[in-house]
DNA sequence: ACAGAAAATGCTGCATACAGAATACAAAAG
DNA sequence: CTTTTGTATTCTGTATGCAGCATTTTCTGT
């Protein structure tokens, strides 16, 4: 990107004319701003991540952590110009997370944040329930002993981050620990499906700041479960895992 | 607009000079062809559908049906001229169906068609069969008679297309009826989901024609459930629409 | 002063223009 | 004849322009 401005601006448009000629862009062009296009991470040919799911996860996150409260308008020009990219990039990746069901998309008035009821978020916790019941049972036969030892590795450090009372940290190895459970399933339609009412939830899960006493209850629910996993004990894990969440649900229930 | 492709056309780009001169637009505008703006079917305001949503439903239908093959690369002048649309509606379909999974994005390349192998049908079927099982059983409690009749008219159209030899009604009569009762069971989310994972499977399900028996047995199944979901017996139900699926594997085993 | 109409404003939806990447093709070297 | 490298073409990715719809503001008549 760099010089591309410079470069742009020099050999192009005999145009020009314009008369007063064209207000010159003062653009930022691919500024990007607070926009990284990480060089990937894993394995796999180095390939600089598309702009387009840049701007996806950007926005997500911006919607999950509030940025965007439920309700509130994406306003296509602002938000293109704050994020540093034209409207058409933008307007790809609301059009993706509206299928994603974040956003939701109004005839002529572009789109707005999702506002999820209490019942809706019930709702979404009784399906990632059923979901989460067929991952455990399908783990214990899918998953590799690997597999096994790294969720136990994430689940000994979120036990670590909760007693150093972090919560931010222990939140996140949590959906970690729920997402690789899935992932051992081995189902990618599963995975897929739960990674969505995952992402849905997570604003949901950002603002419940449960009690010492649920959450050390969920602490100890983690704890059956990794023990059920590494039994491979289909019955119990896929209880747990249930258990589980009908009490996340008393844990967030105040809070939408 | 009409004219301002001539204006554009005649002070631009000393360029060029595109020797030949670029081909004039021969465009037809907004004339979607085949594409209908439907002036809505049913209650509420009389409100048109916007393109987006015409392109989105029109594109899922031609992967469905076949005409665009899995694999297929999504060319963009050519759908979009094809369609009579430009390409940024048409990409912002894309995106959207990408979400769905009905397409994958390929940085710099665009968009294929995405191609689902065994497992991954087989895959689609295990979630779906927990997602309909759930469903039987919050449908038995939370379905109204009136819902639990329309299923009822439903599927008696349905046998009546099954003794006509109808297919295609069958199998749609089919599709509807299985997304009636995730409807009954009032929970938004498993119908989301439901609804994500039918259509993937759509077009498997368009091809797989099963022999007389096996489409008997698919028949009764369905006898099955109607009768317990009308005695609202929740296990039953849930147990009927959960072999259904397993026997569904078996009737499309060999499609894929 | 107030209701309603008309004009003005702002924003979305769609189209088009431009630049860079990928691929196909062709010529040259081995 | 095969391989390789340079070049042309094609297509995607992004930006910009234009028109219509929504909404708000400002007039005008009672």
């Amino acid at each position: 990107m760099l010089e591309k401005g410079t470069a742009d601006s020099i050999g192009r448009h005999g145009n020009a004319a314009g008369p007063a000629g064209r207000k010159r862009r003062t653009r930022k062009m691919n500024e990007i701003t607070s926009l990284e296009r990480r060089p990937e991470g894993g394995p796999g040919p180095i390939r600089r991540t598309a702009l387009h799911d840049t701007l996806v996860s950007h926005l997500r996150d911006m919607i999950i952590e509030g940025d965007l409260a439920p309700g509130t308008r994406l306003h296509e020009g602002q938000l293109g110009e704050q994020l540093g990219v034209s409207r058409t990039p933008l307007r790809e990746a609301i059009k993706y997370l509206a299928s994603e069901g974040l956003v939701e998309l109004v005839p002529s008035r572009g789109a707005v944040v999702k506002r999820f009821s209490a019942k809706d978020v019930k709702d979404m916790l009784t399906v990632l329930q059923a979901l989460e019941e067929l991952a455990g049972k399908l783990a214990c036969d899918a998953a590799s002993d690997t597999g096994i030892a790294e969720v136990r590795a994430l689940h000994d450090e979120m036990v670590h981050r909760y007693r150093a009372g972090d919560r931010m940290q222990y939140y996140k190895l949590n959906q970690q620990i729920h997402t690789a459970i899935v992932q051992l399933s081995g189902n990618a339609a599963l995975a897929d499906m739960h990674g969505v009412l995952q992402t849905r939830l997570k604003r949901i899960r950002f603002i419940g700041h449960e009690g010492p006493e649920k959450w050390a209850a969920a602490v100890a629910e983690h704890e059956e479960m990794i023990a059920a996993l590494e039994a491979r004990d289909k019955a119990k894990l896929s209880e747990v895992l249930g258990r589980h969440l009908v009490n996340a649900w008393e844990r967030v229930r105040d809070s939408v």
